[in-house]
DNA sequence: GAATGGTTTAACCATATGGTTAACAAAAGT
DNA sequence: ACTTTTGTTAACCATATGGTTAAACCATTC
């Protein structure tokens, strides 16, 4: 029973996740839910209440994921430089292995920006530091050259996370084959966002 | 009657690229798209027949928008750095003024790709290089250094497009308070950009 | 004023939608 | 074996949804 009952649910929010990553809140069907579930719609109804509980519950968990992956901000043991690198492996192996998951984010904050930054606060308020307050911490320690975080900040977020969004547009419009991210695009991208940190955080260049 | 005419369509059109931005083909309404324009909602269907074909005009004119901005890369009175810098001044002008641009196109595709795929073609056909082609370009000439093309086509495209995308997350993981793209803030992200290809794409780097 | 073409409206339609309910089945507890 | 708890189902419900229809309205022309 109580591995059936972890299936049931688990079947549930697997398709409520594919669900609402290509539809949205509004877009998605609960029948199509429970359908690709493979179960009975009432059901959904049993396990999560309502649609919106749903999709609170999956949204929060892709946020807490996300989240995650910036942990490494905080990891004093290391150079400010090497907790961007780390961050940038991480948050690109991630979205290696869930490429709908900035998608997923980004099209929810168009529908509810408020309701967002008040998850935000609450998921994020023991999720250590952000890229900001390092860059800040990197010039105050003249570890890194001084910069304008909020750009820099932009310019990393927007390299690691921007080719897994546009893979399609990509495709399309630059007939470009190589943006299937394997291992080895993976390593690329990773190079050369590491490229560009070093461009923009070696002291050595001023 | 002309001018009669013109307006309610516009108005519909107008609210249809608002509710679709925000909502997707599935989950915008017609009933609240005809509400926000103001008319009745038999209308929509006497102007624009059914919902998919309302929707279909509205991301063609965007998909049109967007590759209007590449136009520059088939400007061959330019060298190709010079190109490439005159699109990153019209995409950040255009995202800057259309914020919700990238969004809707990236939305849609995430739901329908095979059919972004041949849209763009249809659209594409006579609109010119793409950014690719030409770094394969500049290459081939000795204007710039050897580089991979598709990484630095995707970098340049990421740098550009992610910050509009992503401005409302920006604002609630980074706690930033400048990223709302006034002139001031386009500026910078131009520089930014540009410096960045000029740390690619410079050749007395090598 | 009547005819014409275009625009707009309110009512209507068939189906879809998120959610509820009662009955039944299966598992757990005594 | 019986009772309680949990899980599942099919049917049902009230409302929403995209779309249709016929009539009314409007503006222009003759």
């Amino acid at each position: 029973m109580q591995l059936k009952d972890i299936n049931t649910e688990e079947k549930i929010i697997e398709a409520a996740k594919n669900a609402f990553m290509k539809y949205g809140l509004y877009g998605a069907r609960m029948q199509d839910i429970a359908d690709n579930a493979g179960i009975n719609k009432a059901l959904l109804h049993y396990y999560f209440r309502n649609k919106e509980k749903l999709f609170d519950y999956v949204f929060d968990g892709a946020l807490s994921k996300y989240f995650e992956q910036m942990l490494v901000f905080s990891d004093t043991s290391l150079p400010i430089k090497e907790r961007i690198f780390k961050y940038i492996d991480n948050i690109i192996d991630f979205l290696s292995e869930y490429p709908q998951m900035s998608m997923f984010i980004i099209k929810e904050i168009s529908v509810n920006e408020e309701l967002f930054y008040e998850k935000v606060q609450n998921i994020k308020k023991d999720k250590g530091v952000h890229l900001i307050a390092l860059l800040n911490e990197g010039m105050e320690k003249n570890e890194i050259p001084m910069i304008d975080p909020t750009v820099v900040m932009m310019n990393i977020h927007s390299l690691c996370a921007y080719p897994f969004l546009a893979s399609p547009i990509f495709k399309a419009i630059e007939k470009s084959s190589g943006v299937s991210f394997h291992d080895e695009e993976n390593q690329k991208l990773k190079k050369s966002v590491k490229e560009f940190v070093d461009f923009k955080l070696t002291l050595n260049k001023n």
